[in-house]
DNA sequence: CCGGAGTTCTTTTTT
DNA sequence: AGAACTCCGG
């Protein structure tokens, strides 16, 4: 490892600036891993720093472990025993594990998914009397979930209620809060709540991790939420050597409460901070790079900052109007089809990326007609799937048998004729005599409560759990799976309930068996509980890898942090991107295009080399007739010389083969400026003043002479298009 | 308790 | 159009 060597004397900068707090706002594609890897090794290398000593945070799983695979070949050593690079979720497992019973938590405690959540949500309204088609689960759940990232109990939100509702929802959520305690269970949200509190409670743990992590390392900064925010705050307050990395222009999970102001802020908050922006990109070609900056520079909401390559221009971006969606599939699917051949890219070059999952079915469709070979990420997660749920169920109530939700998951998975109403009465019993399920059901097994045949079966059960529990005792996890699905024919079960999809759902089965062998191998803590820790906080995202040979389909969110050679950007369309949620139709508020037109700039900086837009001139939705659709705004944004417009299918590859294309292109060569004309000492993205409409930034530069246009995007006035000659523009 | 027929609902989602 | 969920009769 050569510091001097092998960055650029920003990134050096960023690496050698270890003492009081540095945002650094890393640009997409700049080598943000690359300072964050670095840094950790100096620290460890050069300056003396202990592993243990320094806290490196990320959102991902997968990030966390390739930050911690490149800092240990950099270092040269096998491992980093201490060294705590984690995600969020998991450093507040680790550290309430060890410290929860201060609050009077169990330090066994499970952790909810977002489906068991929903579970005991419906189970609160039925036991307050809501009507769950007055006050949807789904609402309560994404309100619940939204408070506690802002750090509210269940008595500041209705304090802070405003609605009539939220009334309501304060009651159910005051609710859910108990139950998760009795149920010994913390969901996500709770994980970083309760950590905070942890902290803000108990000085003493405070004390100690401040103390512990002299150091302190935040990725993906703009997407932290106030709770996240907190707990770096408090952590970092001893030794403030804090670093943040992030890009406010990659800000794109608002609506998971994500807060920008926190990047935006930062120099606020640590007044003493130094501030490093990285410019340089080492991914796409400078018109990929002009062209997604002329987009994102129409929010108002940002730090000012360019991306520059020594890559050259390459090629211009592509755009293709299509019919309709099967147009615009069959369009993508050829223009792979030539690159393929022509440019012999493997089909792992390409991705394409859509606003919404729904539009993935289209592309499908043609690929496979196209025999072109695909991997589609997102949609059913593995974790997610009924045969993974239920044999993880089965998990945790061998690990815990007071696990309420699971239990109910299992009680009747394989079918053994144990229903609702068996279950209510077992409830009801456990509830007057104070019992927990489980308890319950082994009570209620020695009285006549309950008809003969149901008592068979329970007993049965019992029986069942408790051999497997004690099984638990002396075996690893892979092999009380493997007797787990022996004891109840959960596959010969699967084959009979559903043939068809038998099949697949054994694999999955066969994956999550591949997943506790694994987890043997490599993990520290091979305990039972410890691998449900881990079930529960990894994603999808986390085993995501390019597949050779395959095209990427996604959506513009799974896409942050990839990238490709070639970037399909699909579904270009006003209202598909930005994207019109259903309740506030055809209108956006200021933030929430804005936080569209970043998710737009992810998207083409994912590109290396090539990036092409396609829209359809009518899509149709679900089963509707076609809508007439407008293309994006966003394209708007884009210079025109920077773009090229493709009306008839097939991709300019060396000279194109394509008559009429070429013809087509013949009559719009000359309408497309080069870079050097736009003239007149002003340049695309120069802030302006105007007389009667004030500030705004200058969007795109039209025509020659006379005739020249400049269309200027003012901050109070919005887009006006003005004649150069005219407009009088002076710098700002 | 099960399975078929109706009903509703479609944003994005690192954990 | 389809999944996913609810509801009701056998």
């Amino acid at each position: 490892m050569n510091l001097e060597q092998e960055l650029n004397p920003v990134q050096l900068e960023a690496v050698l600036h270890t003492e009081g707090p540095l945002l650094i706002l890393a640009g997409a594609g700049s080598g943000k891993t690359r300072v964050i890897t670095y840094r950790i090794a100096h620290l460890i290398r050069d300056k003396g720093v202990k592993p243990w000593n320094l806290l490196a945070v990320t959102f991902t799983n997968k990030a966390a472990r390739e930050m911690q695979e490149r800092v240990k070949s950099l270092l040269q050593v096998p491992s980093l025993s201490n060294l705590w690079i984690s995600t969020f979720h998991s450093a507040c497992v680790r550290i309430l594990r060890k410290h929860i019973h201060h609050l009077g938590f169990n330090s066994h405690f499970v952790i909810y998914d977002t489906a068991d959540r929903l579970a005991l949500l419906k189970e609160c309204e039925k036991d307050l009397n809501i009507d769950e088609k007055t006050l949807a689960p789904k609402l309560i759940s994404s309100r619940i979930s939204n408070a506690k990232s802002c750090l509210w109990t269940p008595e500041e939100y209705k304090q802070r209620a405003t609605q009539f509702l939220d009334e309501k929802i304060a009651q159910v959520y005051k609710l859910y809060q108990q139950k998760l305690k009795q149920n010994n269970a913390l969901d996500f949200d709770d994980l970083l709540m309760v950590t905070v509190q942890l902290f803000q409670e108990i000085p003493e743990v405070l004390h100690y991790y401040q103390e512990l992590f002299k150091y302190i390392l935040v990725d993906e900064y703009q997407d932290t939420n106030h709770a996240q925010y907190r707990w770096i705050y408090h952590l970092a307050q001893k030794h403030r050597n804090l670093c943040v990395v992030g890009d406010d222009d990659q800000s794109i999970y608002a609506f998971r409460m994500a807060d920008i102001r926190n990047i935006l802020d930062f120099e606020k908050d640590y007044p003493e901070a130094r501030l490093i922006k990285l410019e340089q990109n080492y991914r796409s070609t400078q018109n990929i790079l002009d062209a997604a900056w002329s987009v994102v520079v129409n929010n108002r909401n940002r730090k000012q900052k360019r991306l520059w390559t020594n890559k050259g221009s390459g090629h211009k971006i592509l755009l293709y109007t299509a019919y309709n969606e099967s147009d615009e599939a069959r369009f993508v699917c050829e223009a792979i089809s030539q690159l393929h051949q022509q440019e012999s890219r493997d089909y792992s070059h390409f991705a394409i990326l859509y606003r919404i999952n729904a539009q993935s079915r289209s592309f499908e469709e043609s690929l496979v007609r196209a025999n072109i070979p695909y991997t589609l990420v997102g949609g059913l997660k593995f974790y997610d799937r009924k045969e993974i749920k239920d044999l993880l169920a089965y998990l945790r109530v061998i690990a815990n048998s007071n696990d309420p939700l699971a239990l109910k998951r299992i009680l009747n998975v394989p079918a053994r004729h144990i229903g609702e109403k068996t279950l209510e009465k077992i409830e009801n019993f456990a509830r007057q005599q104070g019992y927990f399920l489980f308890q319950a059901m082994k009570e209620m097994a020695k009285t006549d409560l309950l008809p003969s045949r149901a008592l068979k079966t329970i007993h049965q059960f019992i029986q069942l759990i408790d051999d497997l529990k004690l099984y638990a005792e002396t075996h690893t996890v892979s092999q009380v799976l493997q007797r787990l699905l022996e004891v109840t024919s959960y596959r010969e079960w699967l084959k009979e309930e559903d043939p068809l999809d038998a099949e697949n759902r054994i694999e999955n089965i066969q994956e999550l068996l591949a997943a506790t062998l694994e987890f043997e191998q490599n993990a520290s803590d091979k305990s039972l509980l410890a691998f449900l820790d881990q079930a529960a906080l990894t994603s999808d995202v986390d085993t995501y890898q390019t597949q050779a040979g395959m095209v990427t389909l996604m959506t513009l969110h799974s896409a942050k942090g990839l990238e490709f050679p070639v970037v399909f950007m699909v579904g270009m369309e006003e209202g598909l991107l930005p994207y019109y949620h259903g309740s506030s139709n055809f209108y956006l508020s200021e933030a929430e295009r804005e936080e569209e037109r970043r998710l737009c700039y992810v998207g083409m900086t994912r590109a290396k080399e090539r990036l092409i837009l396609t829209l359809a001139n009518s899509r149709r939705f679900y089963s509707s007739d076609g809508w007439q659709r407008q293309p994006s705004s966003f394209i708007e944004e884009i210079p025109s010389f920077l773009l090229e417009k493709v009306t008839l299918s097939g991709i300019e590859v060396q000279g194109t083969r394509n008559p009429e294309v070429q013809e087509y292109r013949r009559g719009h060569e000359s309408l497309t400026p080069s870079y050097s004309s736009s003239l007149n000492s002003f340049q695309i993205g120069d802030e302006v003043r105007h007389a009667k409409f004030g500030r705004g930034v200058i969007r795109n530069i039209e025509g020659q002479g006379d005739n020249q246009k400049v269309i200027v995007y003012f901050y109070d006035f919005g887009r006006k298009v003005l004649l150069a000659k005219q407009a009088r523009l002076e710098h700002v």
